[in-house]
DNA sequence: TTGTAGGCGTTATCAA
DNA sequence: TTGATAACGCCTACAA
């Protein structure tokens, strides 16, 4: 056991002593309750000020049970779309006088479990994304009894709220919206294996693909990761197809930006070669070149949303039925898709 | 005052009682002390699992005085270089046993000392970054008796240990090689004003200007503020200098690539006709065209470095002198400064 | 308006 | 090896 560097550090009772008071009525000028004398009310703040007290939040979230604090376990924490998400958390929670308690835990099973009972007796309640998550592991380890909101996570657990993106009707639109520009064989550069989101952006692509009879070779299918190296790599791949598609769907913006940079360096043209388009619209999208064509979610306002439900449920005092809600999404044309506007 | 939706959850009474032994026994069991019966010991596991018994963190952390948490401050949570630094965080952090409590405070005054002293008694120490921390609101609230590390903090508080990006270093060096590339009239798209690491790359700029007597007009410093927009619009005005400047440095790769942007709109060639340079080598600058030549910081290492220093004074018994380190830096060379490299 | 005292869920110190 | 019991720092009836 590692030693503690542990500070004396000034406790309610020795600012009641030090104003010659009770603890009582130091906490009760501290939680601004109007039963304190004015006179009393001075000599306590002064001292309090002099010795430089600040009530210790851990042990007042014991007695009064809420730590005003939320969890949020996400499965990373790498990139853009995280990152968003937890500006969007910690803008209404900050908002509504909570904290967060952030933390990843990549995989199912054991960690995860780890990171969840972790968080009991810190955090009154949790945001949970975990796309990769099966309603069994679920189950088993979240019933600790406080309010919890799903991101992203496939359906089946319908015990608690949950918030999801459009990814279904956006991937639908956007390979729908290139068809219109003619295309018949377009690739779709997945995103990484396992994920909901990603899957559910691929069967938008196949509903597309079936609606418009497009072509459905499964080499059109190209693996990534979500990563601007694995939409590179798969531009590789797809530059090397026999029957070279004249489109490709990206499942995310940084893969199509991968991707762009392959083909341009192989001499292709973009969109008049090939025709590219993505997913999540990030800022970059529209200074790269020619700029991306994507479906655009606003993922900050899915960190709002599934604060300020969780934040409900945390003030209404009976359990109501869970909600779930779907973030829509909208086709933002820009110019590497072909249609010819900017 | 909202209801709270308290659920009857397990304590280590109940556990006891099921378990027909002394709370003192569970706590045994559930702190691996050794010196327990091993048939009490299955005989509490059995009583602990069944009822679902989860250690309360809260009151743990009140009585052994250590939360196993550190306080993550930082002024935004937007975009890839908080994203990176929380990243690096939390992984170390994760690796050793601690948990993230993550607030952002925007700016220096009430709401951060605010943020501040909310952590209180829920963390063993605290990691702060506060480009625009002035050393005297620092002085009036960071005396809360626990370790802190400071990052990309301007010199002054010297009483913590501080972690910074070798910025002046940087810049001077990715000016210096524009300057070898034969040109005189080099622009700079500033950073965030009154941002610690943005000045700094400011003086690094101005260094290498002095040093290589390039042109030092005022109007070649454009203001900007780390975004594309921001970038782009900075683009805009140098466009529309009388002696147009023949290279660009940008304070930050979202900048030069929103630059870039722009002068591709108004017909210039890149590197040709102008060359542009940027800063922190985000993962996309190899992808935009051409690839952007930049200076890389590994900005999760900055959290990474900044956990292991926390948790090491943590775990110090006595305090230390203050450590002040400066990471390095790495110009790296592509496409968009006209070096013939790829 | 103020003080006394019990308790929040644990751990830690004694004895037994 | 186990069990009482006193903290930890604070809030909140209840009493004064």
């Amino acid at each position: 056991m590692p030693a503690v560097p542990q500070v004396r550090v000034v406790t309610i009772k020795d600012v009641a002593r030090s104003a010659r008071v009770s603890v009582a009525t130091v906490s009760r000028v501290f939680n601004s309750s109007n039963l304190v004398n004015g006179e009393t009310l001075t000599r306590v703040q002064d001292a309090a000020r002099r010795m430089g007290y600040v009530p210790h939040v851990g042990a007042r979230n014991l007695v009064t049970r809420r730590t005003h604090t939320i969890g949020v376990l996400l499965p990373d924490l790498y990139g853009e779309f995280f990152s968003e998400i937890i500006r969007g958390i910690d803008q209404t929670a900050h908002r509504r006088g909570y904290h967060l308690l952030v933390s990843s835990a990549r995989e199912a099973g054991e960690p995860f479990e780890a990171a969840l009972s972790a968080m009991r007796g810190r955090v009154d309640g949790l945001i949970l994304m975990s796309p990769y998550l099966d309603s069994e592991t679920f189950r088993r380890t979240l019933t600790h009894g406080y309010p919890v909101v799903l991101l992203s996570c496939a359906p089946g657990v319908t015990s608690c709220d949950s918030l999801s993106i459009a990814n279904y009707e956006g991937a639908r639109a956007i390979t729908r919206h290139l068809a219109a520009q003619g295309h018949r064989r377009i690739a779709m550069i997945l995103g990484a294996a396992g994920n909901y989101d990603a899957a559910e952006r691929l069967r938008g692509y196949q509903a597309a693909v079936a609606e418009e009879a497009l072509a459905g070779d499964a080499e059109l299918l190209i693996p990534g990761d979500f990563s601007e190296a694995s939409g590179h790599a798969a531009a590789e791949r797809i530059l090397s197809l026999a029957g070279r598609p004249t489109a490709v769907f990206a499942a995310n913006d940084c893969m199509a930006i991968g991707a762009l940079s392959r083909f341009r360096e192989a001499g292709l043209r973009v969109p008049e070669d090939i025709a590219i388009a993505g997913f999540d619209d990030i800022p970059m999208a529209r200074y790269v070149h020619p700029a991306l064509t994507s479906v655009s979610v606003d993922i900050s306002v899915l960190g709002e949303r599934a604060t300020a439900r969780l934040l409900d449920a945390l003030h209404q005092p009976a359990p109501r039925e869970p909600v779930h809600e779907t973030l829509p999404t909208t086709l933002v044309v820009r110019r590497s898709c072909g249609a010819q506007r900017t």
